[in-house]
DNA sequence: ATCGAACCCCCTTTTC
DNA sequence: GAAAAGGGGGTTCGAT
């Protein structure tokens, strides 16, 4: 392996020995292979959204429901309270309060 | 499959005999499977990345490589020519083009 | 418009006569602007939400609040009931329904 | 104005004399004019990109060039370095390096 | 602990 | 109507 020797200036990985170049290649493919796996759940998630929608749920309202899944009631209710406390002080009370 | 006929207005999902809601959940907890696993596998790509950083490489480089990787060359030439060329339009090209 | 016809392969911009980067700088310059004048109205928008903190307000309701007024209150209603309904269906009722 | 005495627990804004109310009021309502200014000008980055099409450029590679001209010609050449440093570690060179 | 930046996700719009 | 791209918002992480 010709050439290459000085010349790298300060930070660069600099291939010694064909080392760091399949280094950085392992941490690549490992990378491309996981991200290739989040890809497929991506498409898996995809279709069980489809298969809701065809059989009659609402994707949009399914999205908050498992939103608000994943928080505890306590944070839920919290927030909530906050919520219609600032529309009553700014009046957007809809209707009874 | 008796009664619960009246007020089911439309095309809300309306339990009808414990089917719609057991349907739902099913769906639900089918998504909610499948986006604990992409996590996962998200954390994993994180790892990764950390590890490879500790190697002495920028996970911003490494990023755009990954990036470039997805495309065909075709793309990106095509692409990097038209950048060049409008950057030749604009003067902006950096020394000798 | 005459002329061009020959080498400009298919749809790149290519300089004629200090012409087309001409227009081509117009549009960026105008681009830029823009965004540098949407880049200020959003540290101001910043700086308000650091007011209302400061005035005792948490941000994050004054944000749900904002989204909420940015809708009619039928849509609102409406996505609240099938919230409401979707949770039914779900045995997730928090408390009285 | 005494009363209100019941039921604010605690850290809630708690509009005393209409002074909270407006407060709040006033914030939301100067982050919904900024909003809708950057809005607008949304729009009319859009219309420029629209008439920039128009005239034969593609608006993609116009994004890019502008995003590049945002960086220091320092930044790009640097970061340019590394990627090519990389996909030399990789055996990615394209054709001449 | 606050600030800023990077990343990820959702949504809207546009295209095919 | 579905798929893709771009823009915006939220969240989390790291840095100070």
């Amino acid at each position: 392996m010709p050439g290459l020797h000085q010349a790298t200036p300060s930070q660069q990985p600099a291939d010694v020995a064909g080392i760091t170049g399949a280094h950085l290649l392992q941490y690549i493919e490992r990378i491309e292979r996981l991200e290739e796996e989040k890809t497929e759940l991506g498409e898996h998630v995809k279709e069980v959204f489809q298969e809701a929608k065809s059989g009659g749920f609402d994707p949009k309202i399914i999205r908050i429901v498992l939103r608000e899944r994943k928080r505890t009631p306590e944070e839920l209710d919290e927030e909530e309270m906050m919520v219609h406390l600032y529309k009553q002080a700014l009046g957007m009370t809809p209707a009874a309060s």
